[in-house]
Order: C-alpha cells, then structure tokens, then sequence
DNA sequence: AACACACGGTTTACGGAATAAACAGTCTTA
DNA sequence: TAAGACTGTTTATTCCGTAAACCGTGTGTT
C-alpha cells in the first residue's frame, strides 16, 4: 500500500513503453534489446514464430542464449515486444482521408498488409487488449475515423473491433495459404485446384448437398475476395445502423421484405440507376486492372534498381 | 495404382473420414483411435493444447509415449482428429429454424459455443478449407440455410466464412480472457477494473486523444457483446446486398493487390493507381446506394398504384 | 589509489518435447 | 507348425526454456 502507484505494470509492457530503466555500472553492453527484437522479428518472419528461440535469436547476435536473458525477462516478454515491432503504427493517411468508412477500410488494409508481412503475429496468443503503444495507436486511429458519428464510445469500439476482425480473420487465411503454398511448393491456384479436387471426392451430394452443389459450380475454384465482401457488408451494416435512428434510440428488427423484384425491374429510374452502378463496378474493375499493373510495374523499377536479392 | 482411388489424401484426413485400414493379423489391440483422441481432447481442454504432448496423452491412458504412433502417423494427425471431435457438427435445428438470417446467427452461436468449450481450437494453425466430415457439415449448414437466397454460390461461401470468422474472432477474444481469469484467478469483471486501470495510467489525451476519451466514457468497463453487434450488422449488411441487385449480377469483390513489400507500397505512380481504385470504389458504393434508394421508390410507387399487396 | 560490487556474458544442468530406429513378444494365416 | 505381420517398448538424438553458479570488467565510493 505504501508505494504501488502503478499497480505493477507487467514487466513486458513497462519495456514496451520504454520505462526501461537503463543502468549505469558495470561493462559496456555490447546488445541491446532492440537489436535482440530485430534478430528475433527477422527470424520470425523468415521461418515462422516458432523458429524463434532464445538460443536462435543469440546465436544470430553472436552471443550465447543465456546472455539475452540479461535483457528480456522472459520469451514471453521477447514476444509482446516482437509484436509491437511487428505492428507498427497506422500511417498518416488513415487519418485523414475520407469519411469514417474509407479511414476504416484504409485501416483494415494496412492492418492486413501488416499481418501478411508478419504473419506469426497472428500465432501469438491473445489475452485481453494489448496495452502497449501501437496497438493503443491503432485503437484511436478508428475511434477517430468514427468520431463524427454519433454513436456511442462503445459502439466505436465496437466497430473497431469489427475491423480489426475482420483483418485478423482475413490474415489468418490467407497467412494458412500463404504457408502451406511456402511448404509444399505450390503456388496458390495448384492448392485451390488440389483442394477442389479433394472435396470432390469427399463430398457426396447426399451428405452434404448444398456443398456439393457449391463444389459444382466451382465457387471453390473462384479466386474473388471474400474478406473484403465481408468487410463491406458489415461497414454497410453499420452505415445503416448509424443513420437508422440519429438519436439514441436503436433497435430495430427489421424484418426483411423479399421485394418483389420483376415489378421493379422494369421501372424506369431504377433501370437507371442499376445502370449507374454497372458503370461504376466497370470503372473499378479497369482500376483495379491499372492497380495490378502499377504494381508489377513498380516492382520491376525497383528490382533492375538494385539487382542483389 | 490398383486401388488408389485417390492419390494420396493426407493420411490425418483419411482417418477423420474413417477410411483407415485396420489391420486383422497380430495381436489384439488395446488401445483405439478414438481413446487416443478423447485422452488428449480431456488434457486440452484441461490444461490447453501446450499440455497435449504424446508423453501425457500416452500417461493418461497408461502407454508408453511411442506406443501411439502406431495409431496415429503423428502429431499432427492426432491434433487434427482432435479438432473434428471438439467442433461436432451442427445441431439439427439449424436446419430448419427461421429465415436464413435466424439460421446463420444460430450456427454462430453453436460455433462459439464450441470455441469455449474448448478453446483450444483456436490454438490450431488454419491451413486451408478443413475437409473434415463436421467441418463440411458446418459448411453446408451454412449453405443451406443461404439456399432461398439469389447470392452466388461463391457469394454464400462468403457469407458463411464471415459468420464463421466472426465466431473464431469472437472466441478467440474471450477465451483469451477466460485463460486469463483461469490463470491469475481473477474474475471477469476484476480483469476489465485492472485493464481499465491500466489503461488510465498508459494513455494519455495528448498521445490518444480519442482513446482517452472512450476510457473517461467507460467504454471499457461496458459489458455489452460488441460480437454479437458485429455479426448483427454484418447479416445486415448482407441483407442490403441481397435486396440491392434483384437480378443476379453484382458487384464482384476482386482481391485489391496487396503489395508483397513494403517498397512498392511508397511508388508514386502506384500509389495514384492505388488512390483512382478507392475512388472508383466509393464511386461503385454511391451508385449502389442510389440504386437501393431507386428501388426503394419504385416499391412505395407500385403499392401507391395498386394498394393490395 | 584501492576496493567492493553491480553488471554483462558464459557455462553447466535440468526437465521435457517429438520422433527415428531397433527390439521383443503375440496372434493370424498359409 | 512355421512364417511373418502386427503389437507395444526401449533407447537415443536433438532441441527447447531457463535456473543457478560462475568469472571478468568497469564504475562509484572510500
């Protein structure tokens, strides 16, 4: 009771946000904790989190295994700090482009993009919010991006979470493919094809009808994205929900109404309208067909730049 | 060749489906598959998947540890088989309760229900499309339960994986709290008071200024499901595709490029194709949402014109 | 200047993990 | 009855995290 300002800040995070008090005696250190964080985040990233191991982080430094202890309390500590590398910061842009609903989705791309390039992020355990200052960063990059609504601060979180969901999701499947295409050699379409041809064996129409039928029509062979589908249905779920009531009031049902879609189709404003949208789905796909090739394109640039691998 | 009708299904995949060969010559067996699986099914969910060791599922049924890799070609396999036991299948009354919105809540539900009963689950690395007997069967509930709907079939795919995913993130996030609440015994509430603290000290308005504002509002005390909020507005979001496009054409979500390094990521003539794809993106989004209002009043117009229904 | 000792890095040791390889019983089948 | 397929065991290898004791080095104090 005398002293506990901070109720004990879990040693990790304390070296997460930098209140490592550094000494002063004795030899000159010839490590220091982010060197050991770099090694070990590189090592992760080359062979997967569970390469990482305090005799291969210090062997990599050039030390013995038992000397990283004089800097990290425990793997566990090694692996927040690892993380909070890992994750990073949102970038500017996040914060100030668009509406609510473009910053989100900017942020679930990055976040997304992170996972990608370090998908052993998604192997550590989860226990609570990481109270450590990216991922606090991140946290307020959405609530900003929702602050002009009038939802509720636990709303915001919420949606928050919806995001960050949904890229941890989206991460977690395509980091699966990512590794099993790195393992068996293969690249994406060989997998998919191996994996359609599997479930055609397995799945029997009597079983498993509706599955089969999805087999047949090859919707396991499609190659579209379903996470940013699912990203957009649950930004536009919680576009309604912010312009259902704009006071406080909000439940709503809503039962859904199967329209009676031939006498609408042949109205005019909506042909109209449907043709927009046409149009529209038409100017994104040649956008998105620029996008690949600016890619590609950039990426030779920078390659015949510096030809070493 | 002579009777491989197929060519070599993942032996851990051939013994979900139950298509083992069990051997007649030798001595009688004394253990079986599907002790080995309960075993090391009891020991995970007592003590997480880090206590499932060959060693200890072996002890707990009074084998030497080697003794299992005659049932089980390794530990991979076991781990798999484990998975299908834990997951189960769907009850029968997602099958034919409600509409399709009730039927999809209520396989998420039954699959969170899962995931805490044995979170462990969540442990698993995912590699690809589980082609497991219950895994298909939660598949084709899920399927089914879209089967009245005009979506693709690659469309009720993705509305599956997002109800899916959203009961992996969902039990993920609490059952993470719950091995925290097991492991520093504390209860639920306790862990939210400790966060919260935390988080008072940590974050400061200058740093997060809308972090910090959700903290003063007690957005982290708030006990309320943000889960079943995201999984709410995201149904409902599918609702609004649904209803959007009578027809069958829409809007196809191709994969936007994740640059694989962050080098590209800062080329200019990218980042401009990058930026022309999210305008064309809020341009397809405003069209559809003109189209949904078109649709709107093209209804209200015919039940003007014609006022029984 | 001398000294105690805090500190950085090493060495050794322990318990536990997965599984390869060789082994000795046992029961079926020819 | 004999071959040999099949059982579960034993032994050994390699790698893991980290506790504990150990030196040499440099600093702060005397």
């Amino acid at each position: 009771m005398t002293e506990a300002v901070e109720p004990e800040l879990p040693r990790g995070i304390a070296l997460a946000w930098g209140v490592a008090a550094n000494p002063q005696r004795g030899p000159k250190r010839e490590m220091s904790v982010e060197r050991i964080v770099e090694a070990a985040v590189e090592i992760a990233d080359a062979e997967g989190l569970g390469a990482v191991s305090m005799a291969a982080v210090a062997a990599r430094l050039g030390f013995t295994p038992m000397s990283l202890y004089r800097y990290v309390n425990a793997k566990e500590d090694l692996i927040l700090l690892m993380q909070e590398e890992a994750t990073g910061a949102p970038s500017e842009a996040t914060r100030t482009a668009g509406g609510w609903r473009e910053r989100l989705e900017a942020l679930y791309r990055e976040q997304l993009q992170h996972y990608l390039a370090h998908p052993w992020v998604l192997d550590i355990p989860i226990s609570g919010v990481p109270a450590t200052p990216n991922s606090a960063a991140w946290m307020d990059a959405g609530l900003s991006a929702l602050a002009d609504t009038d939802l509720s601060y636990t709303e915001r979180l919420a949606v928050m979470l919806l995001v960050t969901g949904t890229a941890h999701w989206a991460g977690t499947i395509l980091a699966g493919y990512a590794r099993v295409e790195r393992e068996r050699g293969l690249d994406g379409d060989a997998i998919s094809r191996s994996e359609d041809a599997m479930f055609r064996t397995l799945i029997t129409a009597d079983a498993y009808p509706d599955l089969r039928a999805a087999i047949e029509a090859g919707a396991f062979l499609d190659d579209s994205d379903p996470f940013s589908f699912a990203l957009a249905r649950g930004l536009e779920g919680v576009s309604d929900y912010i312009s259902a009531t704009p006071d406080g009031h909000r439940e709503k049902p809503q039962s859904w109404v199967v329209p009676d879609d031939a006498d609408i189709a042949d109205d005019k404003k909506f042909r109209e309208a449907r043709k927009a949208v046409r149009d529209a789905e038409k100017a994104l796909r040649d956008a998105h067909k620029l996008e690949r090739q600016a890619a590609r394109e950039a990426r030779e640039r920078r390659a015949r730049q510096r030809p070493e691998a």
